[in-house]
RNA sequence: AGGCACGUAGCUCAGUGGCUAGAGCGCCGCCUUGACACGGCGGAGGUCGGCGGUUCGACCCCGCCCGUGCCUACCA
């Protein structure tokens, strides 16, 4: 090749862009659906959440798979990697809210062509419009579309092998069908039903919520003591609680059985102060002596264990937390809230009432002050002062305010009864790392909810239910009638269930709709059978399910992996992988996890405009799997050096025109014998889901066996243009261009795009292979027919000879090209004998026509020292 | 509170039951050579978190402890 045809530096920028085209119009990502499951490696993609913001951590994980897919694609692996858009759910909601200041109102009319813009600092300043749901669902499709392009803009730029032919929504027509198949078929294997009961409720949000996306948090609360009395004797004992709030839904009183302070307590009944309520007294095991008084009050509801405890004693319900987080209204001497003073009761509860949690505790905490709100009325039911102390408290991850239980219907999904099963589908599974299968087992033993699917919210996969309306205007919860499976998707707030007319529509004898939506785990735990359009095509079904890799951040395994191990075992009885490849956290150079909430993300891109998408992914390929790792950018620049070291290194082998020959020489058949080494060193770690170790494997060898030494070893040997000797510089020649050629593949799946750029200019018209990236991986084959070396460390000892020499110029400040004009060197005589075979190319790198090797057994073994050097005259 | 992971050169990280523990960056000195100054050559720098144990031999295996991060639990 002539070097004047090629370029002087590397151009990422334009690199980038003309191969993803290149890659798109050749159909390289393609999936071929006419081959054979096991020709077939299948991606199950994260759909990331399209609202979301461009983040370090997506292109970090996504590399990680990449990496993976494009050493599967060399293999010769058929490639199944689409690309899904998580649209669906509340980050979307929000997104519209804040972007157009906007609220849905589920009674505000449609509006037919509502234009709204982005939403002003004036505007924002007014009460956000109230529009209808069906205008909100249509800001969040144009939203989401708008966003999709962004990630895709960016996944692109990065080199993602996606398959763009392979594209989800999660809310779109199949996604919608598939989870509603989900649910239909949930249904008839009696494995999801609805329940009016206590649960996990947000007032913010007004949203049921699930185990899975509470957390706990440390917050500031106080015990406060408040005294009791019995109804019987007026003996009185003193409860210690951190929600004085609740003491109007206060239903039972609770201490251990073997309690000596308070057995004999129990069979009787307490009267609450204030509201003057009695309520039974019964021992429990799971009450700790230890805890406060050791005696406590049991309110509907402060936290689960009220709830359990409730169900358990099959105590009276006085639900006191509306939805909105505000005190409900109580009719003291009903059935409800039966009380000895329902007069002074509802004077106490009158100012109570409406108020919000937190304010309600503080006026009730003043009243229990006052002289006469004890249980019977003679002194203050408030004992000391309220201990400060800080408690954990459960929180929806987004949410702003404690969790309440609220009694509400929703439906669920049957999971406490198969922990066991579900643990020994998690041991089906290889995780890489390994120890992050504990994650997912140390969730699935602690659970302690049903799955709670509803949502009352917009943006989303309805249920497809209606419910029956009884004659007397009531409705038939048990029986909710569904659609037909081929009728999928359906709107139950559109659409008529069948055997009955639009006009029976919440009428008596009718119907209702089901307005909740699925939370979206729900929708996203099926992306393996989305992918297989499961249900609609069993086929393809067949030919995609279980998928082979899923890759996924380790935050998400009590969610994503959790909830989809969870519904290919309830559907199939299967596995929905046979890997997780689970990738770690990026951090920040304070190595805080980056994240939205502490303000500390870095957008990714000017990354990629400043280091090349190469360098980035080469930081991400650094990374091993599990790990979590610092957005370090000294990372990033070692990488964009990697790639300039190759396409400057690939210029100057591709620019060495001689004829190539069968190597003969020993320092070239020494080079090759390591480069075998490598190749079987490399496949393994990645057969081993060990992309991190190959890509340090590959680099080191590439710098210190390849750049640094054997390319200088044997320049001047593939470059003598008097051909004096045309075997040899052929030998030369033959390997350096295959050995460029494996170490380019090797790199390939790292950094696509200069391996690229570099196979385009001779080895794609010679290989036939018109990409690297479909080309094939070294084979351990391709070495099967060269010589082996006489001494396999031949290049170490003419690597050690050449060192010694560059020492020698280096003390005497001279430039590694100055000439010799005389050398002697000396070594160990078994190394000396090596260094003989190989002399030619050391002193010929070195510049060097009149030298003496000599023997020092002193000299370390496999080192050589120079004894005496004498440098030529700078040339003028 | 239990579990998992991690703790190796100033920084980021490799590493193996076996001779004097490695890389890159950074630092110091030098070299503008014909692929590359978006470079090259050379150099300095570590009691491998601590204490015990197993072993002929431990950075590696075991126990305890300390520190960091995370997971799970705790929620009166």
């Amino acid at each position: 090749m002539d070097p004047e045809n090629l370029p002087k530096h590397f151009e990422a920028g334009g690199a980038e862009v003309r191969w993803d085209d290149f890659w798109q119009s050749e159909g390289i990502h393609k999936w071929e659906p006419s081959r054979p499951r096991d020709e077939t490696f299948v991606v199950d993609t994260p759909p990331p959440t399209a609202s979301g913001s461009l983040h370090p951590g997506h292109v970090f994980s996504y590399t990680h798979t990449d990496i993976l897919v494009r050493f599967q694609r060399m293999i010769g692996k058929n490639i199944y990697y689409p690309m899904g858009w998580d649209d669906n759910g509340l980050p979307t909601e929000r997104r519209v809210q804040n972007y157009y200041h906007v609220r849905c109102d589920p009674t505000a009319p449609y509006e037919d062509q509502l234009e709204l813009a982005p939403a002003s600092a004036k505007m924002r300043k007014k009460p956000p419009k109230k529009i209808s749901r069906d205008n909100f669902i249509e800001l969040c499709h144009r939203v989401t579309t708008e966003d999709e392009k962004t990630f895709m803009a960016l996944w692109k730029r990065l080199g993602v092998s996606v398959d763009w032919n392979e594209q989800y929504q999660t809310i779109d027509d199949n996604c919608r069908r598939i989870a509603q198949f989900s649910f239909l078929d949930l249904l008839e294997k009696n494995q999801v039903f609805s329940s009016n009961a206590p649960s996990m409720w947000d007032v913010d949000f007004q949203c049921a919520i699930a185990q899975a996306e509470v957390e706990d948090r440390n917050i500031a609360g106080a015990y406060h003591d408040i005294e009791f009395g019995l109804s019987d004797t007026g003996e009185t004992f003193t409860i210690s609680t951190t929600r004085p709030e609740l003491l109007p839904a206060c239903v039972g009183v609770t201490a251990h059985p073997s309690d000596e302070r308070y057995k004999h307590f129990f069979g009787r009944e307490a009267i609450s102060p204030l509201f003057r309520i009695p309520v039974p007294i019964f021992p429990s095991e799971i009450a700790d002596p230890e805890k406060g008084t050791g005696i406590l009050m049991v309110c509907t509801f402060g936290d689960a264990t009220d709830v359990e405890w409730w169900r358990d004693e099959g105590l009276t319900l006085r639900q006191l937390v509306g939805r909105d987080g505000r005190l409900l209204p109580a009719d003291f001497g009903s059935q409800t809230f039966p009380s000895l003073d329902p007069v002074e009761a509802e004077k106490n509860y009158s100012d109570l009432e409406g108020k919000t949690l937190k304010a309600a505790r503080e006026l009730i905490v003043s009243l229990l002050r006052e002289d006469s709100s004890g249980f019977d009325g003679t002194r203050a039911a408030l004992v000391g002062e309220p201990r400060l102390l800080e408690h954990s408290v459960k929180f929806f991850e987004k949410g702003d305010r404690p969790l309440e239980f609220v009694p509400t219907r929703q439906w669920f999904v049957r999971l406490l009864d198969k922990k066991k099963e579900l643990i020994a589908k998690g041991n089906l599974i290889k995780w890489h790392p390994d120890h992050m299968r504990r994650r997912y087992e140390d969730w699935t033993e602690n659970l302690s909810f049903d799955w709670c699917v509803s949502r009352q919210r917009f943006f989303g996969v309805p249920i497809p239910v209606w419910y029956p309306i009884l004659e007397n205007g009531n409705c038939d919860y048990k029986s909710p009638l569904v659609p037909k499976k081929e009728n999928l998707p359906t709107d139950p707030t559109r659409d008529c269930p069948s055997g009955f007319t639009e006009e029976q529509r919440n009428q008596p004898g009718g119907f209702k709709a089901e307005t909740d939506i699925f939370d979206t785990w729900f929708t996203s735990s099926l992306t393996p059978q989305i992918s297989s359009h499961w249900g609609s095509n069993q086929e393809r079904h067949q030919a995609l399910f279980p998928a082979d890799v899923r890759p996924q951040a380790h935050d998400i395994i009590r969610t994503w992996a959790f909830y989809t191990i969870a519904k290919a075992h309830l559907h199939e009885d299967s596995v929905p992988w046979k890997h997780a490849t689970i990738s770690g956290w990026i951090l920040d150079p304070d190595r805080k996890k980056m994240s939205k909430s502490k303000g500390n993300v870095v957008t990714p891109i000017p990354l990629i405009d400043k280091y090349s998408a190469d360098g980035v992914r080469y930081w991400a390929g650094s990374a091993r799997l599990g790990v979590d790792t610092a957005l370090d950018e000294k990372v990033f620049k070692i990488g964009k050096r990697l790639v300039t070291k190759i396409f400057n290194a690939s210029k100057f082998v591709l620019t060495q025109d001689g004829h190539s020959a069968k190597p003969s020489s020993e320092l070239d058949l020494a080079f090759l014998s390591e480069l075998r080494s490598l190749v079987r060193r490399s496949t393994k770690a990645f057969e081993d889901f060990d992309q991190a170790h190959a890509l340090m494997e590959i680099e080191n060898f590439f710098w210190s066996r390849f750049t640094d030494t054997y390319i200088e070893l044997v320049k001047v040997r593939a470059r003598s243009i008097d051909n004096k000797n045309p075997q040899d510089q052929g030998s030369a020649i033959f390997s350096l261009r295959f050995g460029l050629s494996v170490l380019l593949r090797l790199f390939a799946p790292f950094l696509p795009f200069v391996t690229e750029e570099v196979w385009s200019w001779a080895y794609a018209e010679e290989s036939g292979f018109k990409s690297i990236h479909i080309s094939s991986w070294p084979k351990d084959a391709e070495f099967a027919h060269l010589e082996t070396p006489n001494e396999t460390t031949s290049l170490s000892i003419a690597i050690a000879a050449l060192t010694a020499i560059n020492k020698a110029k280096a003390d005497g400040e001279v430039s590694m090209g100055r000439a010799l004009e005389r050398l002697v060197l000396s070594g160990q005589a078994s190394d000396v004998d090596k260094l003989r075979s190989v002399a030619v190319d050391v002193t010929a790198a070195a510049r060097c026509e009149n030298y003496e090797i000599i023997i020092d057994d002193t000299i370390e073994k496999g080192s050589f020292q120079v004894k005496n050097i004498e440098f030529a005259p700078k040339p003028t």
